[in-house]
DNA sequence: CCAATAAGTGTTTTT
DNA sequence: CACTTATTGG
């Protein structure tokens, strides 16, 4: 089957797409397409190139980015479970855990996240005899961390070019004993015990080289020394790697991203190719302009000017409210009136933010205006207490040793095992180097022991039932089992034990969408914080800026444009910071398809007291003449309050909307809508054919030259035959 | 051992 | 403000 690609890519996507005859480096400006590209490029290497679905990497940052691609991919390619795309941290989980015994790892170890850290941490401080009030453990959670980002262990005999902190070897030596002896991994220890096995183990190293013949690495900016060791060591010295990204839309910086990565990678991968795409296919020029004037502040760039043949489009707006309400309320006024008067839905509209704090003013404000919102991404799934609990017993006895997780669901619900009988547990068995069930070692505990040996039971029992019973089925013994459910009804506590129904759904979700999988790979997606999406429907997204980096809307606010909010007063001095602050506001206007609201208020109340605030830096920078400007006040009009916007209301031009008919398709947006059982389709890239059955969103397509096909309707790039 | 209350504290972004 | 830790009394 021959793709004619040059239908659906332009000339920069198609050269990227095609070439594959060096390294390859895609600079892709902000909706340029990118994942267009990988996507084709997948779909080009396994159809032209000879390559296996099995022999193709795709690495990922978020699991949003991840389970976009799958989809994609699958849209294009149908259903081909065997192509790997996965984060960063889950590609190396699993070649940890299935290549364990070669590389002499050990495959069952547990995943902490950083909370669990920060009490690990504590643990150390005190062994150590330093208190944690000049000491603080969170400081040396971010320590360690980065020392992993740069493949520093704590052996290294040279770490004061890394951290003057005088006692930080010693913490860092702490700890990593204590991870060692429990069989715990941090998100750090992911890569970094990966890459230095691979060192030490060339075969494994030589073998994954061969298995994963092509590697795609999505976001490269946003790559951490580690990562980029990791992908050197799968990838040269062959170089058959593409690396996308965009040094602009580096945002993360703070957890170890390095952008030197991209300049870098020349030098690495010798003879590599480089392709800017500069087309974009998402904004007006209005607010391609705008947003580019405002990242040409930062010195040391690449250089990309995106353009657009879309037209100018409307200015943006900025409007200065006196207080954190009243901005929420403009926002709120602004969103009812445009979703009156031009036709936009809820879900046209983003608000950005650069804390998670801020998403509280404008929830009670949209309830009030009944404009239905969805909060993306604050309190993640996996973070919710019930959650880590039911996880931290499935932890448990998939990992005897993990006493992070055995101090955490030990008395919960409460089995009158306390402090005491705690250490006498510890004593007699995991400081001994045994798992703490070994009945063996217990000894103590007086008249407390026959808790003790109870919950032993309880943990048998649990690891018998994950062995015998489905994953569902076993989940919902274990809410039984350990009495857990039963204490939150009788506790009242509801809403938790909605989230453990929602926990059980997932399970069910996860058995039904990986047939065969276990409990341990979901323990694993859990821990990675890979938890589906649910359906956001027709709502307002709130989400943070971080957040929203690969999302696009037809109508962007970005709220707080506040200095000492972003800039965030605590990336204040150094100029790295605030050059990363500046690309993260690059990043959220860019979003923005149609409109770009940018808001801020006088005065807010900010942890508990009301501070004055002074406009961000950044609207300086953006031209006057591309910004309408705007102030809320306060009137009274018959001895009551309200409230008023100045200036006035833009005018309508009615624009096409950039999706209506995008005959040329190659903004990718928007597909398959409207699609019905023996519609007759034309798929963009295998041609026409009849949908020969259609359910949850997937058609299966019997194309005319009798292949048959499954696709996810969602991302399939298919419309009705004309 | 545990639940309730009081005092205290530290505030970004995330795999 | 919201969350964590220390203290108290049962």
């Amino acid at each position: 089957m021959t793709i004619s690609y040059d239908k659906y890519l332009n000339d920069k996507q198609l050269e990227a797409v095609l070439y594959d005859s060096s390294p390859l480096l895609v600079l892709a400006g902000a909706g340029s397409g990118k994942t267009r590209v990988i996507t084709y490029k997948i779909a080009y290497l396994i159809d032209e190139r000879g390559y296996e679905p099995g022999q193709i990497l795709g690495v990922t940052f978020t699991n949003k980015a991840c389970s976009e691609m799958k989809d994609r991919v699958c849209g294009l390619l149908g259903e081909r479970f065997d192509i790997w795309i996965r984060t960063f941290h889950s590609t190396a989980a699993r070649l940890l855990r299935i290549m364990g015994k070669r590389l002499g790892v050990s495959g069952d170890f547990s995943i902490i996240d950083q909370k669990d850290q920060n009490t690990l941490i504590g643990r150390v401080l005190q062994e150590l005899n330093l208190d944690t009030d000049t000491y603080q453990p969170g400081k040396y959670v971010h320590l360690i961390n980065r020392a992993k980002d740069r493949l520093l262990t704590p052996e290294e005999t040279d770490l004061s070019g890394f951290s003057h902190d005088p006692v930080f070897q010693d913490v860092y030596a702490g700890y990593d004993k204590i991870m060692r002896s429990e069989n715990l991994f941090d998100f750090g220890d992911l890569i970094m015990q990966l890459s230095k096995a691979l060192d030490r183990n060339t075969d494994v190293r030589d073998y994954l080289r061969n298995r994963f013949r092509y590697v795609l690495v999505d976001e490269f900016q946003d790559t951490n020394h580690a990562q980029y060791v990791l992908i050197k060591q799968l990838t040269l010295p062959e170089g058959t790697v593409c690396v996308v990204g965009d040094d602009d839309q580096s945002i993360y910086g703070f957890r170890g991203a390095r952008v030197e990565n991209i300049l870098h990678f020349s030098d690495d991968y010798r003879g590599c190719k480089t392709i800017k795409l500069e087309e974009n296919y998402r904004s007006y020029q209005a607010i391609l302009t705008a947003s580019s004037k405002v990242i040409g502040n930062n010195p040391g760039r690449l250089g990309k000017t995106l353009f657009t043949k879309r037209g100018e489009g409307e200015k943006l707006v900025y409007c200065r409210s006196h207080s954190d309400y009243g901005e929420a309320r403009y926002t709120a006024d602004t969103i009812t009136r445009l979703v009156r008067d031009e036709g936009y839905k809820f879900s046209d509209f983003a608000v950005f933010y650069r804390m998670n704090a801020q998403s509280r003013i404008f929830e009670s404000t949209f309830t009030r205006m009944n404009i239905p919102y969805t909060v993306v991404g604050s309190l993640r799934f996996y973070e919710r207490e019930e959650i880590k609990d039911i996880l931290s017993y499935l932890r448990l006895a998939l990992n005897p040793m993990d006493e992070v997780a055995l101090r955490r669901i030990i008395n919960k619900p409460p089995r009158g095992i306390g402090k005491k009988t705690l250490q006498v547990l510890f004593e007699e068995t995991i400081a001994r180097g045994h798992p703490f069930h070994d009945p063996r070692d217990l000894q103590g505990a007086g008249s407390r022991r026959k808790n003790l040996t109870d919950f032993i039971e309880l943990m048998i029992d649990i690891k018998d039932m994950m062995d015998r019973l489905s994953p569902p089925d076993a989940v919902k013994s274990i809410y039984r089992r350990t009495g857990y459910l039963e204490w939150l009804i009788n506790e009242g506590k509801d809403e938790k034990k909605e989230n453990l129904g929602e926990l059980y759904n997932a399970v069910i979700e996860f058995a039904s969408s990986s047939p065969g999988a276990e409990l341990v790979d979901f323990v694993e997606d859990l821990s990675l914080s890979g938890v589906q999406e649910f359906e956001l429907g027709n709502t307002v997204h709130l989400i943070t800026l971080h957040n929203a980096k690969g999302l696009e809307f037809p109508v962007v606010f970005m709220a707080g444009m506040e200095d000492g909010i972003f800039p965030h007063y605590l990336a204040g001095e150094r100029q790295r910071d605030l050059q990363e602050e500046r690309r993260l506001c690059y990043v959220g206007m860019t979003r923005a398809m149609e409109k770009l609201y940018l808001t801020a208020a006088r005065q807010r109340m900010l942890y508990g007291r009301t501070v004055e605030r002074e406009p961000s830096i950044f609207l300086e920078e953006i031209p006057k003449d591309l910004l309408i400007k705007k102030e809320g006040v306060i009137r009274e009009q018959n001895g009551r309050q309200t409230l008023r916007f100045t200036g006035r209301r833009m005018p309508s031009f009615n624009l096409s909307r950039p999706d209506a008919d995008d005959s040329k398709g190659k903004s990718g947006r928007k597909t398959g809508a409207g699609i019905k059982e023996s519609d007759r389709v034309v798929h963009e890239v295998f041609g026409s054919g009849i949908v020969s059955s259609l359910n949850n969103d997937i058609a299966e397509i019997r194309f005319d030259d009798g292949k048959v096909m499954k696709f996810m309707l969602k991302y399939t790039p298919i419309r009705k035959e004309t």
